[in-house]
RNA sequence: GGGCGGAUAGCUCAGAUGGUGAGAGCGCCUGCCUUACAAGCAGGAGGCCGCAGGUUCGAAUCCUGCUUCGCCCA
């Protein structure tokens, strides 16, 4: 033990990188799937590599972290396994958007250039955001880093892909899907933000063919007209029944449109007429499809107009809006505009709006594959946290649509289809094909299209272990144990893995899911860098410390909450930090020489017996919280019993022992032993401190990340102890109180008298009456007048009767007042006991042990309050 | 339209299986630089637990309806 000179406020700058490097030199984090230990493992839900640091990473790492480190410390074999998702989206228009600076497109560059530049940015700028979360204190294994491009990972990918496409679950197909026009790409529908919107609902007549007169159709999307090819009515309305048969004109186009009919029309909506654009409409694309209808694109790829439509031609979606209301409004046939509310689709990447498109995509068929994953939720082998996004899943999962799996995208995985020049034969193989299979033709193309990023994440559970080959790592840690992630990705990927897991490992790929809230500011909005309201973490982490933010993440965000970001709550965590530090400047030089507990602990004078069983209480408490992931209760248990029984009880109880009034040497044994062990408990939240606190106290074993956990069980507990305790304290705080009241200064010592309402507790504050003196700042302690002395301000508590004479200082009006509430309060509470205990279905139903318990607390309230009233009386005379 | 969540002290929030004198942090008031910590110590004020019913001997906690804010799905 060296009594090191500590600073006099922590600080966590130094100390924080210390402890970094050497569990990074000296206590790797690695998992071995060999030992023999029950493996524990967490995936990270892998960040994007365009990613940087934001709060909610924060957050969600710190809960990981805090849970692989408590399961370390138990004994498991932990795994946190890192990794990162190439993002295709995010990370080619990250691209895309340097080049523009270089007044080029990705065109201008061809595919494998672009390829080329994507990676090289990858490499230079990519992953900042494990960098940063190392900053945080993360225990993950980075030797088992993963990123969703690796070749390894690919090759999971493809051959997915071949077997789904083998059992005939992913399919091509011509169909109407969502289009973003600023990523130029599909999207599948989980990507896909709704809206509402105010907006017009427009109506628009369309002459009749042959014939005078004219139907009208209403839309939101008056533009899309020009890709109508019908009109359709429902067969049975009498509505429209006259046009049945007949044929209308296209204003602007002058196409001849047939008037089809169709059960799916709403005959109530409007005039009954629906304009039937195929190309453009999921639900018109289904008539057309029935109806055999024409269908026509009028959209370029960046939702222009394209060539053919005359001056429409070239015109934004927005431009070509305004244009064709005008032009109908001409020629006399816009027949009305109302107000409508409606909802828009638009990218969950760019926000643009999207736009209904008919292309030739990949799709996976879902169904068949979700029926196993409900059943696996249902037969409770996954199981979610909080569990009411159970029903969210199932909701998905039993209304599940097949997902489009292809991106017009160049970085991403390339779908591995081929297809033939020759005989138009198509491919699928994990491997390029020399030449085709059916004509052996060698003219084959791959097809261009990227997957989209999800069908790599889907993987995840068993791709970063190697799968397809059969690993030792994935015999070892597959499945998984735990998940911590948003409820924002539970369709986008926790559902998905569940899925892919079931159908190529035949498990779940994971056994629980913690679904966390996401962090908000003071005013409760969502974090974003438009608002502005984003702290950047690592500023955040710099001028708090990484123990005083994860701790106060921890400790302010119960399971499922969001969490409100404030300055305030990491200061908490802040000044945690620096209690527990101090605490340790007191304790070392003290210590000196000590190695730690020597003796039976029930042998103990009655402070240390007393801090030793709330030592075994505290384990038990947290190991509970811990074990049912409520980190928050953990957390607030060992912050209330480092800083409120250790320091401000036992270590000021202590004091005295330490200046010769009591035993010396049990005091330092105790302080020595509860420090430590108070530091291992502390150790998932704040490794750092923890570790900086166990190096100065001669721990055992390399470090404390890596001390062994002590949840409690058959610990030493002494519930006398704890009474005998109280009894004390009560005392104590009763005569602050009273001080307190009169302005006693902290310097004056002062006479005090106490009286036992009970009994059993006067045995324990005689014995321990020095420590009471000092405590409470106590010249004459008299414990043993029956009577009230004259003229003395008094304060009733459970067991005792404390009285501080007057001496003439008092307001003694102010006094009365406080007591008379005091009284009033016992008295209502009294009257309340007494109700209850009077009835007789209480008394008879309730368990007896609750009702005993009643009985002793009215015996105690009659009590006090006939203190209470006798003071009163004796202050008023 | 369907579903979910929040509503508890001035503020931000805890309160796991119904039995508590309903808690914390911050803020506020009073007094202290007591030789670990003023990022601290001691004491204190402050709450019909959103509203209305119901179940129960007993409800902040369970059920129903309502109000309000937010989210998800269609």
């Amino acid at each position: 033990m060296s009594a090191r000179e500590l600073a006099k406020t922590y600080e966590p700058e130094q100390v924080e990188a210390k402890w970094q490097a050497f569990w990074r030199e000296h206590v790797s984090f690695r998992a071995d799937p060999h030992s023999s230990r029950e493996p524990f493992v967490i995936l990270i839900p892998p960040p994007n590599v365009t990613g940087m640091l934001h709060m909610g990473h924060v957050l969600n790492y710190t809960i990981q972290d805090v849970a692989i480190r408590w399961r370390r410390m138990t004994g498991r074999e932990a795994l946190w396994l890192p990794g990162m998702d190439h993002a295709g989206i995010a990370t080619q228009n990250m691209v895309e958007r340097a080049l523009r600076k270089e007044g080029k497109t990705r065109f201008d560059l061809g595919r494998e250039e672009f390829v080329r530049r994507v990676w090289e940015w990858k490499e230079k700028h990519g992953g900042k955001i494990l960098e940063q979360f190392g900053r945080l204190g993360a225990s993950f294994d980075d030797a088992r880093m993963r990123f969703t491009l690796d070749e390894g990972y690919t090759r999971a990918v493809l051959e997915v892909f071949v077997a789904l496409h083998k059992k005939g679950l992913l399919y091509r197909g011509n169909y109407i899907a969502s289009w973003c026009p600023r990523c130029r790409t599909v999207l599948s529908d989980e990507e896909v933000e709704h809206e509402e919107r105010n907006g017009s609902l427009y109506h628009i007549r369309y002459p009749l063919e042959g014939e005078e007169g004219h139907l009208v159709v209403a839309t939101t999307r008056p533009e899309t007209m020009l890709g109508d090819t019908a009109v359709a009515i429902h067969p049975e309305s009498e509505r429209t029944r006259h046009l049945r048969g007949k044929k209308a004109v296209l204003p602007l186009v002058g196409r001849v449109l047939p008037i089809v009919e169709d059960q799916r029309v709403d005959p109530e909506f409007g005039t009954g007429c629906v304009k039937v654009t195929p190309a453009h409409d999921p639900a018109d694309f289904e008539i057309g499809k029935t109806h055999g209808l024409e269908e026509v694109r009028i959209f370029e790829e960046d939702a222009s107009i394209r060539s053919g439509f005359g001056r429409y031609s070239g015109m934004s979606r927005e431009a070509a809006r305004k244009a064709v209301l005008e032009d109908l409004e001409a020629a006399g046939l816009l027949a009305g505009i109302e107000e409508h509310r409606h909802a828009v689709g638009r990218c969950y990447r760019c926000s643009t709006d999207i736009e209904p498109w008919l292309s030739t995509q990949w799709f996976v068929s879902m169904k068949p594959l979700a029926e196993p994953a409900i059943r696996a939720m249902r037969e409770g082998r996954v199981r979610f946290f909080p569990d009411r996004w159970e029903k969210v899943y199932y909701h998905w999962m039993e209304n599940i649509r097949d997902w489009c799996v292809s991106r017009q995208l160049w970085w991403g995985h390339r779908i591995p289809a081929w297809y033939c020049d020759g005989c138009g034969a198509m491919t699928v193989e994990v491997a390029a094909p020399d030449r085709c299979p059916g004509c052996g033709s060698s003219a084959l193309r791959q097809d261009e299209d990227v997957l989209d990023t999800w069908f790599s994440s889907w993987l995840w559970p068993f791709a970063t272990f190697g799968w397809p080959e059969k690993t030792p790592d994935l015999r070892r840690f597959f499945p998984s144990h735990l998940l911590v992630t948003g409820p924002d990705i539970i369709f986008f990927w926790v559902a998905r893995m569940i899925i892919s897991s079931l159908e190529f490992m035949g498990d779940v790929p994971f056994r629980e899911v913690y679904f966390h809230g996401i962090v908000r500011d003071a005013k409760g909005r969502k974090l974003s860098k438009t608002l502005g309201n984003s702290p950047d973490p690592i500023e955040v982490l710099d001028r708090y410390g990484a123990d005083a933010v994860r701790f106060a993440t921890i400790l302010t965000t119960p399971i499922g909450q969001d969490q409100i970001f404030s300055d305030d709550k990491m200061e908490t965590g802040r000044r945690f930090a620096n209690k527990v530090w101090n605490a340790t400047r007191f304790v070392l030089p003290h210590v000196e020489g000590v190695s730690g507990l020597s003796r039976d602990p029930s042998a103990l004078p009655l402070p240390e017996r007393w801090i030793l069983s709330r030592l075994t209480a505290v384990r038990r408490e947290a190991t509970a919280h811990l074990e049912a992931t409520r980190l928050n209760e953990a957390s607030y248990a060992v912050y209330d019993f480092l800083w409120h029984s250790y320091c401000d009880w036992y270590v000021e109880v202590a004091k005295p022992a330490l200046a010769g009034e009591g035993d010396a040497e049990a005091a330092r044994e105790v302080l020595l032993h509860v420090l430590r062990e108070g530091i291992r408990l502390l150790s998932p939240f704040m490794p750092h401190l923890a570790e900086e606190i166990g190096s100065y106290l001669s721990m055992d074993g390399p470090c404390v990340s890596r001390a062994r956990w002590e949840d409690g069980a058959g610990g030493f507990r002494d519930e006398e102890a704890e009474r005998e305790m109280e009894a004390v304290q009560q005392v104590v705080t009763a005569v602050r109180t009273l001080r307190s009241e009169v302005n006693v200064p902290p310097r004056e010592e002062v006479r005090v008298l106490v009286r036992f309402l009970d009994e059993t507790a006067r045995a324990p504050v005689e014995a321990n009456r020095g420590m009471i003196r000092r405590l409470a700042r106590i010249r004459d302690l008299d414990l043993g007048s029956d009577g009230r002395p004259r003229g003395a301000l008094a304060e009733v508590t459970r067991s005792v009767e404390v009285f501080l004479p007057l001496e003439g200082i008092a307001d003694l009006e102010k006094e009365r007042q406080r007591l008379a509430r005091e009284a009033e309060r016992l008295s209502r509470e009294l009257d309340r006991i007494g109700r209850k205990l009077m009835n007789r279905e209480y008394v008879s139903k309730a368990p007896p042990d609750v009702v005993e318990k009643d009985r002793g607390r009215e015996r105690r309230f009659s009590e006090m309050l006939e203190r209470v009233r006798e003071n009163l009386r004796a202050i008023s005379d």
